[in-house]
DNA sequence: GTGGTCTAGACCACT
DNA sequence: GTGGTCTAGACCACA
C-alpha cells in the first residue's frame, strides 16, 4: 500500500491521491482492477472516511479512476489526461529543476535521475 | 516584477515566494541586492502588507535572504540549503516525471525538456 | 496553564511559545498529546488566534509540535534540537552568568542556583 | 572589539550593548576608561550613528557607563545593578538550563560549563 | 470542528 | 523610512 505522513506539509487527501495514482502508475493496480472501498482505506489508513471520498472525487475528475455506485470503484481502462495537466507537470518540472541548479546540484546529477525514472518504466511494458 | 494569479490553487504568498526565488535564480536580483520593501511590494502588487512579510519570513527561513530591520531585506550570499531540500526537490521531479509518462508524453519529450533548461541556465554563467 | 504578562518586554507570543515549551518540559503536555486548539487558547487568554498561530508555527519550526490540519497540533514524540540550538542557548548562559558574576553574584549562589534546577528535573524522570 | 551580526535576531543597538558590556566584563575597558565615542563607533561597524546613541542610553540607564558632556562616556567605576536585573538574569538562565537538559545535554557538561564560565572570571581578579 | 490565508489598519522599535 | 507585532474579523480547505 502506502504510507502517509501527517506532519507532511501536503495534504491527507493529496497524499492519498498521489499514493493511488503511484500504485496505478506502478501497476500494483491494474487497469479496470477494483480499488478498496472507502470503508476499507479509511479503516486501513485510520482516516476520516469523507477525506477519501475527497480524493477518489479528485481521481475521478482527472480521470484516473471511475465508479459505479453501489458497486465501487475502478482504475479507468485509458487514461485521458487534461490537456492543461501536462503544463502544469512540465512547470513544476522546470521550477524544481531550476532551484536544484541554483542549489548546487549537478546538471548530470539531474539528467541521471530523470534518466533513470524513465528507465524504470520503459523496463516495464 | 512578476504576476501574481489570483485565480491560482497555489496561495498568494507562494506566488511571492516563488516570485522572488525566480529573480534570485535568474541573476534579476544580484546576491546581496536589497529587496524592495514589503510596503513598496504591498502597494506595487497590491496585497496586503501581511502577506508580503510572510513570503518574506518564508524565504528567510529557506536561506534565500536575510533581514535586517529597519533596513530592509538582502538576497543572501551563499544560499545554504537544508538538505532535505534536495530530496523534496528530487521526489517532485519523479512524481511529476512518472506522470507525464504515464500520461503519454514521451520520454525524448522529457528529456530534451530538461536539457533545455540545463543548458539555458550553463549559457547564463 | 500559564500566565501572560501584557507589559513585559518580551512580545507576546513568545511568552505562550515559552509557556508551552514549559508545559512539554515539565511533562505537563507528553508527547503526542494534543494541544488545545487556536480558538480555544485565542479565548482562553483572550488573545488574537493569529498571535496563536505564530506561537504554533513558532513551535513546529523548532520541532517541539507538529500540526495536522483539520486535526489540531500535537506534541512531538521526539524532539530534534537544531544543532545551532544548544549553542544559542550555552550563548545565552554565558553571557547571564558573566553579567551576574560582575554584578556581584556569588560563584557559589550560581552555582547553587544551577544544581538545583538539575536536580529538580533529574527528581522527575 | 567587537563583531556585529546583521543576520541575527538579536537587534544591532542590543549586540552593541553586549559587546560593551562583555569588554567591561573582561577588562578590556577599565573602570574609568573612555569609551570610543559615537562616531569612531560609528564609523568603525557602519552602523547609525542614532543607533550607537540609543546603546549608550541604554548602558547608562542600566548604569554601566557615565556620560560627560563634551568629553564623551566613561565605564563607572562601581556597577549598581538593578534589582530586578538579577532576578531577570536567573529567569533567563534557569529557561535555558530547563531546555538545555530538555533536549538532551547531559547535567555534567552543564555544570562543567558553568564552572568554566566561573573558573576564568575568578582567575582574573 | 480544525488550521491556513488574507485583508484592513494600528502601534511600536529600530535605523 | 524600515520591519515586527497585534487586533478584528472574514473566508476557505480539510477532517
Amino acid at each position: 500500500m502506502f504510507q502517509l505522513d501527517l506532519k507532511s506539509k501536503r495534504s491527507i487527501y493529496e497524499q492519498i491521491v498521489d499514493g493511488i495514482k503511484r500504485m496505478i502508475i506502478s501497476g500494483e493496480l491494474a487497469a479496470g482492477a477494483k480499488i478498496p472501498s472507502v470503508r476499507e482505506l479509511s479503516a486501513g489508513l485510520t482516516v476520516n472516511p469523507n477525506t477519501i471520498q475527497k480524493a477518489f472525487r479528485t481521481l475521478e475528475q482527472q480521470g484516473w479512476i471511475y465508479t459505479v455506485p453501489g458497486r465501487g470503484s475502478f482504475v479507468s481502462g485509458s487514461h485521458q489526461p487534461d490537456p492543461d495537466d501536462q503544463k502544469v507537470l512540465l512547470d513544476s518540472v522546470e521550477r524544481s529543476v531550476k532551484e536544484l541548479l541554483f542549489s548546487g546540484t549537478s546538471p548530470d546529477t539531474i539528467r541521471n535521475f530523470v534518466d533513470r525514472i524513465i528507465s524504470e518504466r520503459s523496463g516495464k511494458e
